[in-house]
DNA sequence: GATGAATGAGAATTCATTCAT
DNA sequence: TATGAATGAATTCTCATTCAT
């Protein structure tokens, strides 16, 4: 029944911590949940994680980890022959094929930082890592950061309005806005 | 003891659940607290907002379409002498002006549909709204709407990393990604 | 919309109220369920039934004096030349087959009175009533009220058990009981 | 304040509910109520009865364990030298006299199975119990059960009516009942 | 007469956290 | 070190009832 020895314990509640989120949202975060779905005594996650927001930040350094090693995947899976755009779109549309969960709950810690002031730099952290993968590709930083903002927005809208995310579709507006320079300023 | 009479009051119950949401966020969004808020009987806020959702779809409805008013008088004061970017450097620099709790609010409650199936209509009529505008200026609807989710992105970039957010910076970014056709396929 | 003129709202409340309870039971019989089950404003059902207890009162009212006609049926409907206790038999049956939520909910409301005071001379209606029907059937007044306990009895013993009430099952237990008298004390 | 360490607590608590449900009914059995009855935070009793309903379930089942010994008690008492429908009277009028407050509280807990799925096994172990019981002094099972059902009847007539129970009277009920084998169905 | 609004009380639950063991 | 028990605060929600219209 207890298991005595456990040295990933702790490791097994994060784990648990994000599945609770992805099911019940942030706010549904408690450490009972955690416990129940760790099946471990509700004491052991008040004692390895004092607080609800001690539980919270695991979460999101975990999720943000590992989605950043994912963006990481994909940059060094570009291919040279293909251009840069298609690229783009094939990150996006893995992003939002099959079921939306896993984006939903990442994107949602994500944005806690919102109102969470200690989850900033972690998720400063993200958006940082992803403008340095995007630099490699783009001019200057200042491009780089623009399109890892346009990157978060085109996810953002897909996930927020539930929209399908055919590859057709997200090539038009990437080639739309990439090539806009001229466009939006028809006068000149 | 209050007014037995009091016509307004599901109205300002709308507008305190904003406040309230503005000092505690959306999980601290409760009938009580609105109750207080707006300095009447607990009972009060139950009757007219039944469940705590209630509360929240019309607190994002007010936010939704106060902010898409201000979007709108942006587009009507747009002076057709000066290059569009700079319009939008305006309307990015004036809504992360000053402290940025306003913008965080709206934009909490617009991500909240993240989670929240039942606001999706309510986020997605915001996202809409925004790109309707914008195709006035834009060469075709793909464009508008991914100039919508830039916007998006910057904004939460700036909110997310509480970086100040200069004009020439704002600049430097909205013109690197609008010209980046030919930038990120150097090789075509 | 508004029934301005509508002379049987009261009835109807009562059988809303009849409803209610067979769903949610006796503790779930609330002014705001009747008027929705009656479709009718929430004003309407206090105005006519002015606290709970009325409307629980004209509930078993009506109940009783359904149920009661339904005895009468059955006894008017006996054929002399078949056993009583085949009659019996199908009393119980008949209340016993198909879905058994009528004779929970009469059940229910009559068992209220072992706690209600105010039910009392309600139920002691009931059981009055069906004293009498068996009275032209038994001895003596104590011989029919003893069989109008047995009946209760065996219905409740079905309705908490969830047993099947076959007729054969049936009929040993009434001829067991009603022949009992030199069978339980043997030694005489 | 009070004790940290309290290990009959959970006892205490079910006796305190037992007691709540004598005063109020069942409709008035509330953790509150228990919490103030057991003079204990109202925290303790949902830590130890998450549910209204467990709180309910385990009160039926002291009730109906401590019905039963009495029971036990009285038939281990029958004297074989008396006439067993005496001793029935006996067992009636035990519980009838005085007040009937306990016999009240018994029954209600009992027959709240009626409405209650989950407390029919409850029920039906009390049931069952008596049946076997009364088994020693029947002939075969089905007069057991039917004599527990008339048993049920007459303290339902008794305190639904709220009549005195006299021993010739009930004597004469039981006596008519139980020898009605041949009066009932005078024509054969 | 009829009714929508209002109100205050109280319901079940859930919880973070603390503490004794 | 780990953990079950305990606690007090807060949550949503439902309600009977009252009252102004």
């Amino acid at each position: 029944m207890a298991r005595r020895y456990d040295p990933d314990r702790r490791q097994r509640l994060i784990e648990a911590a994000i599945r609770v989120v992805g099911e019940h949202g942030i706010d549904g975060l408690t450490h009972r949940r955690v416990a129940a779905e760790a099946d471990v005594p509700l004491g052991s996650t008040t004692y390895h994680f004092a607080s609800r927001d001690d539980l919270l930040h695991a979460a999101l350094r975990q999720t943000g980890k590992e989605w950043l090693a994912g963006a990481e995947l994909w940059e060094r899976s570009i291919d040279p022959g293909v251009p840069f755009v298609d690229e783009l779109v094939r990150l996006l549309q893995e992003s939002l094929s099959g079921d939306r969960r896993r984006a939903r709950l990442e994107y949602e810690l994500y944005l806690a930082a919102l109102r969470h002031h200690a989850l900033r730099p972690q998720a400063a952290e993200c958006l940082d890592g992803l403008a340095t993968l995007l630099r490699r590709r783009t001019p200057d930083d200042a491009t780089a950061r623009a399109l890892a903002a346009l990157l978060d927005g085109l996810m953002l809208q897909f996930l927020l309005t539930d929209r399908e995310a055919g590859s057709q579709e997200i090539r038009g507006m990437l080639t739309g806005i990439l090539g806009a320079a001229q466009v939006v300023t028809p006068g000149r």
